[in-house]
DNA sequence: ATATGCACCTGTGTGC
DNA sequence: TGCACACAGGTGCATA
C-alpha cells in the first residue's frame, strides 16, 4: 500500500505526537508476519523514549535511544494507527504499543507482508542496499543515471529500491507520465533529456503527493485514520480508458513483470 | 550477474 | 445470494 509519500506522511504524524514519549507496553498480539516477529526483542523497547521518526525508502526509522532503531515497513497493507486507551482490538492487530503520556499506536497489516524489528544504528543492512533518496537536496541526474545501466523497461527500474528509494507502483507510473516516457521504455536507450525530466518528475510527483498526504484510492489512512488526497489528482493510475488530461487519448493498461502498467499513449513515447 | 516469475496473505469488486 | 476469479500500494527467493 504505503509509498514514499504515505510513508512520509504517517512519519510526519508519529513524529509529531511520539516524540519524547515514553514505551509503556508493547504487546504483541499476533506475531505471524511474512518475517515472524521476534518478541523478546520488541519487548526490549519498554521502557525506552522516542527521540525522534525518521525515514528511509519506505522504511520508518523509530530512534529509541542509544543509537538502537525500530525498523517498520508497513509492506501492502501495514497500518500504523494513533487510537484512545481501552478501545477494542481491531481486526488484523498484530503489535500494540502504550505510551506514556497516555497515547496506543496499533500496527495493523491484514496481508501480513509489513515487518518490524529492532538494530543497532550501524546495523542497518537493510538500508544500506537503498538507493538514492529522492527528496534528497542533492538528489540529481547522476543520481539517476545508474537507470540507464539496465535493459529493463524503466519502471521496473524505478521500482528497484536498489536504484531509486521509495517508488512504487503509483509514483512510478505518475512519474513517467509527467516525464513523458512511456513505461517499456529500456534504461539503456533513455536519451539526457529524457533521464533530466525523470528526475524533475520525481521530485515534482512526490512532493506534490506528500502535500496531498498520499493517495488512498481503496484503504489507506494516515497515523490518524485520514485519507490521503492524491488520488484525485492522479494522472494515469487506474485511469485505464479515461482521457488523459493532457490530450484526452484514453489511457492504457498493460500489464508487465505481474503489474500494472497506465500510460497515455499520446504523451508518453 | 541480471532479469523474470511466482510465492507470500487477505480483502474487495466483478461477472456469472 | 453465492461462487469463482482477478486484482491490489511490496518484497524476496528460485529459476532461467
Amino acid at each position: 500500500m504505503p509509498e514514499l509519500p504515505e510513508v512520509e506522511t504517517i512519519r510526519r504524524g508519529l513524529e509529531r505526537r511520539l516524540t519524547g514519549a515514553r514505551i509503556e507496553a508493547i504487546e504483541i498480539r499476533d506475531g505471524r508476519l511474512r518475517r515472524p516477529l521476534d518478541a523478546p526483542t520488541l519487548e526490549s523497547l519498554r521502557g525506552r523514549r522516542i527521540g525522534g521518526v525518521g525515514r528511509r525508502g519506505k522504511f520508518l526509522l523509530f530512534d529509541v535511544g542509544e543509537g538502537l532503531r525500530w525498523i517498520v515497513h508497513l509492506g501492502m497493507s501495514g497500518r500504523l494507527v494513533l487510537r484512545p486507551r481501552d478501545r477494542p482490538g481491531l481486526a488484523h492487530e498484530h503489535v500494540r504499543v502504550t505510551f506514556d503520556p497516555a497515547a496506543v499506536l496499533v500496527y495493523v497489516d491484514p496481508r501480513r507482508f509489513g515487518s518490524m524489528r529492532v538494530a543497532p544504528e550501524a546495523d542497518l543492512e537493510e538500508l544500506r542496499f537503498l538507493g538514492p533518496e529522492p527528496l534528497d537536496p542533492k538528489f540529481d541526474l547522476e543520481s539517476v543515471c545508474r537507470l540507464r545501466s539496465s535493459r529493463r523497461a524503466v519502471k521496473t527500474a524505478l521500482l528497484d529500491q536498489r536504484l531509486i528509494a521509495g517508488i512504487g507502483n503509483i509514483y512510478a507510473n505518475e512519474i513517467l507520465f509527467r516525464a513523458g516516457v512511456r513505461p517499456t521504455r529500456r534504461g539503456v536507450r533513455l536519451r539526457r533529456a529524457e533521464l533530466e525530466r525523470i528526475v524533475a518528475a520525481t521530485r515534482a510527483v512526490l512532493l506534490e503527493a506528500i502535500e496531498r498526504r498520499g493517495t488512498s484510492f481503496s484503504d489507506y489512512l494516515d497515523s490518524d485514520g485520514l485519507p490521503g488526497t492524491f488520488q484525485t489528482a492522479l494522472a494515469v493510475f487506474d485511469r485505464e480508458g479515461e482521457p488523459c488530461r493532457r490530450c484526452g487519448a484514453a489511457v492504457r493498461r498493460k500489464a508487465h513483470g505481474g503489474r500494472s502498467s497506465f500510460y497515455c499513449p499520446a504523451c508518453q513515447r
